[in-house]
RNA sequence: GCGGGUGUCGCCAAGUGGUUAAGGCCCCGGUUUGUGGUACCGGUACUCGUGGGUUCAAGUCCCAUCAUCCGCCCCA
């Protein structure tokens, strides 16, 4: 038996709702802020990813699925911030008026042991912002977030909120870090020394028991809660917090949000649930003004978040399906396949019992998966005429299929 | 990549070395040639993830392997 891939997943019918609620939404939310869709492809050029996404990072050092065709190497997007900014450039959308407000849904890839919230294939909502670089546009994003998890329904979840600084504040920052970490070297663990040297912000992320007892030293401590960012960075959090406020939006500062991945720049951001177990984020996001120019487009700045939708699917309850309008009582087939077909054809969900069988079995059928039943019997079918039972208010009426038919042609 | 748990029908499950592998849901048929989800009766696993081993005897014990879940790491 063959089965699904490691770390993939069906999405069964009786999910189906759940997702086309998530999409309806996001596509409802996102235009109405005047973010427009756009959908690139699910792989990439390989070199997109490596030095879009940072080869400091995870998902780049150990994580994508790549594959050579043609002497060519191709990645399958493990996120979809890189492939955006790659469109945006490529199409020339810096020519448009900016702000660019754009957003995607779809599959992304990362080769990761499978746990609960966390699969190989999994599917991201995001939006991505170019060419403002307000703090408005950053609130905008995190409202944008806010009102989407809001207008599905979800309650419980928390924003986290930090700035990581520009280019400039935080090279002097991580010097700092280096210089005070560099006593605590061989005690840090073997992750932390990568990070020591590639990126030293990387190991305030760390959850290793040791370096979080290094971390309680009151020279650590201190600089971890040093505002280290420029005046500038400072003014644009400042700013940042005061809209959220502004909006009545509740958040945590957390210092050490750091955040995996390299192109990230002043405000950064997280969406979390206490109900998901240990992979408790639903979104990220944040700024990340260097990206565009070092992916070969002019210098822009950017804004935008991703969520991760099968975290959302695990926090929203069941949806039950959609009843059929229609469902066909019938002992002919024929008839019944006729009437079926003029039926769906004036816009209705219909079916039908393929194999002719008792009525009371029909009935059951109907009354399982339906709003009304047709009763196409032998009496009916004799005079021409149809009987529409509502299943719900109990009522039925008995009129010339001509007469019904018309009905529905009206609505 | 590292640690731990679990694999018996489509789903939930009993079974703890000894004849033919409970039960429930779903599904199918009947009681009932045309009107309400009830009730009652019947049906659906040549076999317990897979491969070895121990034993007179293995779903039950051992080993391996695969899958899955949970945690670490990382992230959505």
């Amino acid at each position: 038996m063959i089965q699904a891939p490691k770390g993939t997943k069906d999405i069964l019918p009786k999910d189906i709702e759940t997702w086309h609620f998530m999409e309806k939404m996001a596509e409802e939310v996102c235009s109405s802020a005047n973010f427009l869709e756009i959908r690139t492809p699910t792989f990439e050029a390989t070199q997109l990813f490596s030095r879009g996404v940072g080869d400091s990072t995870d998902i780049v050092n150990k994580e994508m699925y790549t594959f050579e065709k043609n002497e060519r190497s191709l990645t399958l997007r493990p996120e979809n911030t890189a492939g955006v900014v790659r469109a945006y450039i490529e199409n020339g959308m810096s020519r448009l008026s900016p702000p660019v407000k754009l957003w995607y849904k779809g599959p992304m890839f990362r080769y990761e042991r499978p746990q609960a919230g966390r699969q190989r294939q999994f599917h991201q909502i995001g939006v991505e912002m170019f060419g403002e670089s307000s703090p408005l546009a950053d609130v905008e994003c995190i409202n944008l977030a806010v009102s989407y998890l809001k207008k599905l329904g979800l309650n419980d979840l928390v924003v986290e909120l930090n700035s990581l600084g520009c280019k400039e504040c935080r090279e002097s920052f991580k010097t700092n870090l280096r210089a005070v970490f560099e006593k605590y070297l061989p005690e840090l663990c073997e992750d932390c020394k990568v990070r020591y040297e590639k990126n030293p912000l990387r190991i305030l992320d760390c959850k290793n028991e040791n370096c979080g007892k290094i971390f309680q030293n009151d020279t650590i401590q201190k600089l971890i809660n040093s505002d280290f960012i420029c005046g500038e960075c400072d003014e644009h959090y400042i700013s940042v917090q005061k809209y959220l406020d502004d909006l009545g939006i509740k958040y945590s500062k957390n210092k050490q949000l750091v955040r995996g991945l390299d192109y990230y720049n002043r405000t950064v951001f997280e969406i979390k649930s206490y109900n998901l177990g240990s992979q408790n984020a639903v979104c990220g996001g944040g700024r990340y003004d260097g990206l565009v120019e070092m992916l070969g487009g002019e210098s822009t700045p950017a804004v935008g978040w991703a969520m991760g939708m099968e975290r959302l699917a695990s926090l929203l309850p069941e949806r039950e399906p959609e009843r059929l309008d229609y469902f066909i009582i019938s002992t002919d087939t024929e008839k019944t396949l006729i009437l079926a077909n003029e039926i769906r054809s004036a816009g209705y969900k219909v079916d039908y019992d393929f194999r002719g069988r008792k009525f009371a079995k029909q009935l059951d059928k109907a009354i399982k998966t339906a709003k009304n039943a047709l009763i196409l019997g032998e009496d009916e079918i004799a005079k021409d005429e149809i009987t529409v039972k509502n299943l719900i208010k109990s009522e039925q009426t008995t009129l010339k299929k001509e007469a019904f038919i018309k009905e529905l042609l009206k609505k």
